[in-house]
This record gives structure tokens, sequence and C-alpha cells, in this order.
RNA sequence: GCGGGCGUAGCUCAGGUGGUUAGAGCGCCAGAUUGUGGCUCUGGAGGCCGUGGGUUCAAGUCCCAUCGUUCGCCCCA
């Protein structure tokens, strides 16, 4: 037997028709918003994430699907593995910069990393990018509009954690102090932080190891490093949200591995899902585009959901009532098929799902519509064919009764 | 990229210290019930024990490799 691709899945039944009314939910949610869907190319240069995301990020260093190249001898494609520097390079191609731009997508990404719960090497983002405002309140809008996405899906049990990394400036110089204190004890730090120290101190912060503990909890404070410009962007929204009634913890240690974020930043999590327990996440980068190519930078926010994280979620309590079950219509024998195809086609019309069940004996096909979940058989033997009738079985109370094909129909409006 | 657990029937899993013909439950098939499922009874089919190599008179069992899976590290929207 062939083995399926490492880090993908197979999805089917419930669990493929709850990820479908994942992705159908959060177009008919966020477009609430204003927020239209935009589709990007699975397939991207290697280049614009190279840019955008930094040569030193996990991401691109080795998390990358690389394609053989046929054409292009010094231009690498690979599959992307994240949605925002693709709609970034999409509005930068086709839109009007700084006109605010609202965008949706879903769809889905690779990372070449080590599976485990909560991580495929393809899966699927919800994502939504605000591109050309700088107004606190479209922060404000975009994280209520996360958290009410959630709760529309049913999902309650969460936390939302928010940080700011400030403007640049503030960051650089929070950079510098935070560099100064681990290298004086340098010495305590984990091997993965000394690393981190030289490629990517912020990233210090949020370590799990051990040893790092005590030093990352006496590590000077990035609020302390804010200049006043990000202080009261970031208060303005965290007092709107307490205004707003949305509960949030300030997590000081808080940071991302890309490069392009600024401001705020937050994310929501669980408890629920083990080691990767990041429902959503997101935050302002107002940099990526200049990474792109623009010659000012362009404000924007934006977000993404990890989709099979929120299905894992829902996949206990979730009740599938999208689809009703397809009635089941037994053909007796071969001769009453073409009679049982005329009356298939007869109530599909008329709105009704209906599925014809040609294998195996009577006793099985019975046994089958059971199975499938249908409330009643359809039953066309020679008689019902000759008289141009239909017998209707109820297969919860065993009552069989004959009747005209309008009947039926009558019949299965009154069962739905 | 690093570390631990697990790969046996369609599914869920048993198979002390190697030992003849590898088991159970559910499901499936047949019959009791020749146009009718569920309950019951009787019978049956179904296995390169993930793959490759090694040790041994003998390997599902021990060793090595490899693939897959799972949990964690790392990383991440």
């Amino acid at each position: 037997m062939l083995n399926q691709v490492r880090g993908t899945h197979d999805l089917w039944g419930d669990s493929a028709d709850l990820h479908t009314t994942i992705l159908e939910q959060a177009q008919i949610y966020l477009s609430g918003f204003g927020y239209k869907e935009i589709i990007t190319p699975i397939l991207e240069w290697e280049d614009l994430f190279e840019r955008t995301l930094g040569n030193t990020a996990d991401i691109i260093r080795k998390e990358l699907f690389r394609l053989v190249s046929r054409g292009d001898k010094d231009k690498e494609v690979v599959l992307r593995p994240e949605g925002t520097a693709p709609v970034m390079r999409a509005y930068l191609s086709h839109f009007m910069p700084p006109q605010h731009e609202k965008f949706m997508y879903r769809g889905p990404m690779f990372r070449y990393d080590r599976p485990q719960k909560g991580r495929q090497r393809q899966f699927y983002h919800v994502g939504v990018e605000s591109i050309g405002s700088d107004h606190p309140w479209t922060e404000i809008e975009t994280i209520a509009m996360a958290l009410g996405f959630l709760n529309h899906l049913g999902i309650h049990d969460f936390q939302l954690e928010l940080n700011t990394l400030g403007d640049e400036e503030s960051r650089h110089a929070y950079t510098n102090v935070l560099v100064s204190y681990f290298s004086g004890c340098q010495s305590g730090l984990s091997a993965e932080s000394k690393h981190r120290l030289l490629h990517n101190p912020l990233r210090i912060l949020d370590s799990k190891a051990p040893e790092d503990q005590p030093l990352i909890q006496q590590a000077p404070l990035l609020q302390d490093s804010l200049t006043d410009v990000a202080r009261d962007h970031f208060h303005t929204i965290t007092s709107t949200l307490s205004e707003l009634g949305i509960p949030y913890v300030h997590n000081h240690k808080l940071v991302r591995g890309l490069d392009y974020y600024s401001h705020t930043i937050f994310e929501i999590t669980t408890d629920k899902l083990g080691a990767q327990g990041t429902l959503l996440a997101g935050g302002r980068y107002d940099k990526l585009a200049m990474l792109l190519g623009a010659k000012k930078p362009i404000p924007a926010i934006g977000w993404a959901m990890g989709v099979e994280r929120v299905r894992l979620l829902m996949e206990s309590s979730w009740k599938n009532n999208a689809s009703t079950p397809a009635y089941a219509l037994i053909p007796l024998d071969d001769s009453c098929i073409k009679a049982s195809f005329d009356l298939a086609q007869t109530l599909r019309k008329e709105g009704f799902s209906i599925t014809m069940l040609l294998e195996g004996k009577v006793n099985q096909k019975f046994k089958r519509a059971v199975s499938l979940g249908s409330p009643i058989a359809l039953i066309i033997g020679p008689d019902e064919a000759a008289s141009q009738t239909v017998s209707v079985k109820d297969l919860s109370s065993g009552e069989q009764k004959t009747m005209s094909p309008q009947d039926v129909i009558e019949h299965l409006q009154t069962q739905a």
C-alpha cells in the first residue's frame, strides 16, 4: 500500500464537512466586516518570502518546500508557507496604495516541519489583512472580529494575549537594551538562547528552557523602551478593549519570529491542544510593504487562524446538520433500475438528495440504507415499476406504504 | 534538525523470558429468513505481523536500518 505524504492528512465524512463549514463560515462572517476574499496562488517565488520573513527565520532556513525549477535558473519556486506576504504582493500590484483595502483568504499553506498534534506539513489558514489604515480602531476591530469569529464557531475556551513591539525606534532601542542585558549573563543562558542572542534576541523572551526563566524574569521590559507615540497607540488599544469588555492578558514576553511586525501583536491560545496551542495569531506589519519595494511604509494589520486546530477543538461537540443524509432508493432487481433512476431524477429536481443503491443483494441494500443514515427506504420492485408507484418504508418503525411519485414528494416534504 | 512511544485482519487491540497451524471484539460474507435492514443463533472469509537486512536450528517477539504515525523539543499564522 502506498503511504500518504508525510504530514498530510485525508479528510472525509464529518471531518471533511466540518473543515468545509469552517471555511464557508469564515467567508460569511468576515464579509460582515467588509472583508473580501482574495485568492492568491499556492506557488510563489522564494524571493517573496526571503525578503519578507527575514533569512534568519526558521521558515526560510529549513521549512520551505522548494520545487525543482525548470525555466528560471536563478529564481526558485516554493509552496507558500504563509499568506500575508502574498496578499501584500497582490495588493501592491493590483491596488492603489495607500487606499484602505480589506482582504480575507483561506487555503493550504506548506511547511516542512516535524508533524505533531495540530501541526501538519500541509495545513489550512483562514486569514485577514487590512492594508492602508494606521487607525488604532483598525486593530481594535480586527481583534474583536477574530474573537467574534471563534465565538461564532462555538469556541469560547481561549485566551487573548496582547503585546506591543512599538515602532521601529522603540524596537531598536529595546533590542540594544536586551542584548546588553543578556550579554552580561550569557553563561547562564541555554544553548538555544545563546544562538538567539546573535540572530533574534527578542525570541529569548519566549524560551521554554528552565535555565533561562530566572534571567527572563529579570529582563528589562519592552514597555520601558517605547516612544511616546508607540505608548499612546498601544494604550488606546488596551483601554478600548477594556471598555468593550474584551478580556485580554498583556503578555510582555509575547514576541514574533518574523521581522515585519511592529506595534500591536496578539495571539489567541488554548490549553486544549497540547504543545500547539495557538489558534490564531497576528499583528501590525507596517514595514512589510517596503520590503516588497514600496517607497513608504504602508500601515497594515492581519491575523491568520489554524483551521486544523480549530477543527480539532470543534470535532467532539459539532453536530453535522449541514448536509441532510441522502434518501436511499432501492431497486429490487436490475429490471427496476430504469424506473428507479427516473424517480431519483424527479425527486432531485424537487431538491431532495437521492442515492440509488445498486450493489449487493436486497437485504444488503436495506442494511446499507440504514448505515448511510437514510431515515426511509424508497423501494421499486417489478410491481411498483409496472404500476408506476413507489413503496416507502420507514426504517425506524418498519412501516411501509405504497404511493404515487407525487405523494412521495409530499411525504418527503413533511419529513424535512 | 533533536529526543521518547507505537506500526499485528477493514476498524480497535491481545500476543511473559524467541518454539509447531498468529488470536479476540466490532465489521464483512453465507444460512436459519428465495421482495425487506435492526435482535438472536450457526457457519465462513479475511494476515508478506509496515519494509529491508542481520543474529538463530527457529523471529510477530532480539539487533540494525528505513518508512509511516504519535507526543515533546525547536519553530510558527
